[in-house]
DNA sequence: TCTATTCTGTCACTAAGTGACAAGAGGTCG
DNA sequence: CGACCTCTTGTCACTTAGTGACAGAATAGA
């Protein structure tokens, strides 16, 4: 009951991401993985299909929560104010904010490590599956409505265009984000891309 | 001289996408492909670095061949016209034709074969590559800008999109399609998902 | 507490993927 | 033409990613 699968496969997550960090993918095995973890490599089998597949859920993490703020998103709050409003440093507990250092570690590197990009890819798709519904509720459509979901691919994209490019900017040149501009710049990323009029106050 | 290497990766590619359209992705061993291409195994795993990147080249060769297209775009034209006047059947060769097809195919088997997706998202991934230099001619900015490749990932999102709501479409439901409708579409996606103003004719 | 179910580890196995080396297919220069 | 160079391929042995089968531990529910 405290520890689910979804999370059990995100500390076996951590592991993995560390290990990629400092060993590099091709230079952690299966069972280093599994021996980090403290599980059998079975058992990461089970819980991944590919090595590289392992860090899907710290990837997704944050993509997760950013989505289920965003599913708290007012219908009469613009996204920068509603944003703002809504992610504070003092809402990050210590893990989620270690968790997303590592993230935007493995983002860095992922020019440096091709086969990282498949599971980064696979979980911003992920996080564009979460962003459907919030635009089809924005938008009073359908999450099946083909316009709403290409409104979520041209967010998602946009978001991953942030990631990387904060992500690369943070770690290869060492540069240092505020949260509130970071925050800018996501939302600023949104209305851009946004092709629906989601991003200010909709209906009553 | 006649067939490099990328051209070699294409005709395994063929051999692959039929095979996993057969007998699925998990059914065909790397010894299938390497046999049915006329290749030692060895060769293979030269060319792909996993069995799923097998496919890739296929699922690249139309993103690679609108790009191609969309290179020759000219400052003066709209998207709408410009592709209208450029992609015609007459222009395709058979093979082509046959690519497309199988990469249609491929496509809509991505809900049933989760592992074709990596390899999908990955040939989206080059597609957005290519895109971001005819977004930086356009708009006259340089191909690192922040904004061009926002704009070229929000296109390449957008088309990613009709895609494979195409690709379900006309596999899953039978629908058929006139190509000037299916371009169409994709003009239209371009246009909304566009966050620079590349659609138009711009300055001289 | 007994039981049904779900999860995990062990172990044997298949198949994906790599390293090392030798043989062949051009290409260039004399 | 032959000698040489380079690049690609196949062979084979090998490592490791990933699976199937089963048995034991854990957990939920009655």
């Amino acid at each position: 009951m405290t520890a689910d699968r979804e999370d059990a496969r995100l500390i076996v997550s951590r592991h993995a991401a560390k290990l990629f960090l400092e060993r590099g993918v091709a230079g952690t095995s299966g069972d280093d993985i599994a021996e980090a973890a403290g599980l059998s490599k079975r058992t990461v089998w089970r819980y991944f299909r590919s090595k590289e597949a392992c860090v899907e859920p710290l990837f997704s993490a944050s993509s997760l929560r950013f989505a289920s703020v965003l599913r708290e998103w007012p219908l009469q709050t613009s996204i920068e104010a509603y944003l703002h409003e809504a992610i504070r440093p003092l809402d990050q507990t210590p893990q989620e904010i270690a968790d997303d250092v590592l993230a935007v570690r493995l983002v860095a590197l992922l020019p440096a490590e091709p086969a990282l990009r498949t599971a980064w890819l696979m979980s911003c798709h992920v996080g564009e599956e979460q962003l459907i519904d919030v635009v089809a509720q924005r938008s009073r459509r359908l999450p099946t409505d083909f316009d709403v979901r290409l409104c979520a691919a041209a967010v998602m994209a946009a978001l991953r265009v942030v990631d990387e490019d904060v992500s690369t900017a943070a770690i290869t040149e060492s540069r240092k984000f505020e949260l509130p501009d970071i925050i800018d710049q996501m939302a600023k990323a949104i209305r851009t891309a946004s092709t629906l009029p989601i991003c200010d106050p909709v209906g009553p």
